[in-house]
DNA sequence: ATCTGTAATGTTATAATATAACACTTTGCG
DNA sequence: CGCAAAGTGTTATATTATAACATTACAGAT
């Protein structure tokens, strides 16, 4: 197909300009792949879902996802899309930001997290995951001082991105 | 003057046996003086809103407000449980739990928080207010490295806490 | 190729959470 | 008192999410 990469999946950086046609790839072929690994079905609604959430680094709404899908077709009703964010959920496939009611791509769909911790930048909306061992050894630490056992963990870090800095849209 | 109190702020435990009725009367008073000293308005709704949170250490929604509102004169509408809390939070006086869409009582409401970290048990429902300087120092290391500018964060860590741990509802 | 059970999707209705817009009341202050 | 600002009441509606049940698509067995 293409050229092997070097890299299994460095993810860029979404704050910074890239080839994101290049991120929409990675993101489906390694969909696929784990699906088809784990004997997940990834059924057109839920391929298609994906991919309109990795359109953009931007989280998206449920209701936003089920707008774009009415544009292409059929509207679907809600039972559709929440059915397939569930899905890519359970799947890891992507994440959903808390604070923004809204869901975005894995960038590493592979690996079992500990923790991703997510950068929000309050201009352009542009999420970024973040994997941070120190910060999952803190939070290790912490729980375990609590004698409280983890099941999930989100952290959401909201400001400015440096692009946005830059560009004074930053007040 | 410095250090006449022993502690002014050790929060108890709210996974452990407590008197609880203790917290509900500390939060209280150290609103009160908050409001005070920074000429804020703690009306009679904002107030039993707060104390209605204080109830217990469990997340609380807005409609478990406005139910409990209602049961003790008129129910009001939901514009006023949420302006309530919107001053709240403001005021630093409560935070809202983002994966639960709840809010709970804030337990150290003088200081300026850095971060406040949740521990939220999936089992009894309370959740605890954690502060830990660690985390602290390397969510703002992460930040720094991509020259990211923090303006909110919210660390929200689910599982089971110690009680119930011993206590078998986890399983 | 047909059958068959499960998983996935469609459909309708409704629940749960949150806000907009405008009217009215209270409060502190000159 | 009279005024302006802050707070609250009221009505309507927006936004996000799920329950319940009907129908369809799919993979494996015969
Ligand atoms: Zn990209
Ligand atoms: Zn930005
Ligand atoms: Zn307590
Ligand atoms: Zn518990």
């Amino acid at each position: 197909m293409r050229t092997v990469t070097p890299m299994p999946k460095l993810a860029s950086n979404p704050f910074k300009k890239h080839q994101h046609s290049q991120c929409i790839r990675d993101a489906l072929h390694s969909a696929e792949g784990l699906c088809k690994k784990n004997g997940f079905r990834l059924s057109n609604v839920r391929k298609r879902v994906l991919e309109l959430i990795w359109e953009s680094h931007q989280a998206l709404g449920a209701y936003a996802i089920l707008e774009q899908l009415g544009k292409e077709g059929v509207k679907p009703a809600p039972p559709t899309v929440y059915r397939a964010l569930d899905f890519l959920l359970e799947a890891g496939l992507v994440h959903r930001i808390n604070s923004l009611n809204a869901y975005i791509g894995c960038n590493h769909p592979k690996d079992s997290h500990h923790g991703s911790y997510f950068l929000i930048c309050q201009h352009c909306h542009i999420v970024a995951e973040i994997h941070d061992k120190r910060i999952d050894e803190e939070v290790a630490s912490l729980a375990e001082r609590e004698r409280f056992s983890i099941s999930e963990r989100a952290l959401e870090i909201s400001g400015t991105c440096q692009h946005c800095q830059e560009t004074q849209h930053a007040r």
